[in-house]
DNA sequence: TTGCGTGCAAAGGTTTTGCATGGCA
DNA sequence: TGCCATGCAAAACCTTTGCACGCAA
């Protein structure tokens, strides 16, 4: 496993800053493209991908596959405040299409009780639990993102 | 919202037939497909997904979206011997893609754990766990399902 | 100069839609 | 006879790949 040399150009670096003002927050590879579009510096969308794969691979930035039949989604890694300590989970709202960031201490009591006894290891990271959130329970009013 | 009339036909019956004889087992529209063509009596991809949708929103089939970049994936869901009483849970192997079927009590008391405490309703039947499955730990050997 | 990075265009794959035809009630 | 269901073709999407050019080191 041979590490390529990596060569330091401006979209990467525009790429990087921009993720470091949003780290927690998740996004398409399109909504990227939107940024820097409105911007009037654009990069393309090959590019976009080509680096948010490579982040992905060197850790700094999460995939995940939410929305049905949509695009991927991402979310860049504060490496200074880290997120993604081991009590941190994703649930996404159904009805809303909310994705919420879960700060929960007794989930690790049901992981290794599920390693333990059912012998399955799960990765909090990949893993989204589905369902309501609190707006969308209230009185089950239709509030669907499309009106 | 006025519930549409429904017709029985063929298709529709083939395609009933056959998912009642997979109960839990995972697939996707390509391989009804090819399980229809293989037999000789094909089944437009169109149909198929157009039923899916419909036994999906029945709740006969549930949908999930598993794979990367991939199709989504359904399953049948067997009224009689129901394997989704509320605590079964989908546990998806990252590295083999198997999925399994987990029977476990104990989350139920999490579930409840995230509802009052984080006002989550969490929905077990579209919720799949991502991690390595007993097998895949093992000694961390390489069980790509591809080899 | 070397070879990685970029971005356009095109391909690849899955799912949806338009539309004419077929079949159930 | 109505109206839903079907399936072909085409469109719509998201993502990846090929390739020539640009640019960092």
């Amino acid at each position: 496993m041979v590490q390529k040399i990596s060569y330091k150009t401006k979209q990467k670096e525009e790429l990087l800053s921009y993720l470091e003002t949003i780290p927690g927050v998740h996004f398409t590879a399109a909504d990227i493209s939107d940024h820097f579009r409105a911007q009037g510096k654009s990069i393309g969308i090959t590019t976009i991908y080509r680096q948010l794969d490579r982040l992905v691979e060197e850790g700094q930035v999460s995939k995940y596959y939410i929305d049905e039949s949509s695009s991927a989604c991402f979310e860049y890694i504060d490496p200074e405040n880290n997120c993604h300590h081991p009590h941190c989970y994703h649930c996404k709202c159904e009805r809303c299409g909310k994705l919420i960031h879960l700060d929960c201490h007794e989930m690790e009591g049901l992981l290794q009780h599920i390693s333990k006894e059912h012998r399955f290891l799960i990765d909090p990271m990949r893993t989204v639990f589905y369902g309501l959130c609190a707006d969308c329970q209230k009185g089950d009013i239709h509030t669907e993102s499309n009106p």
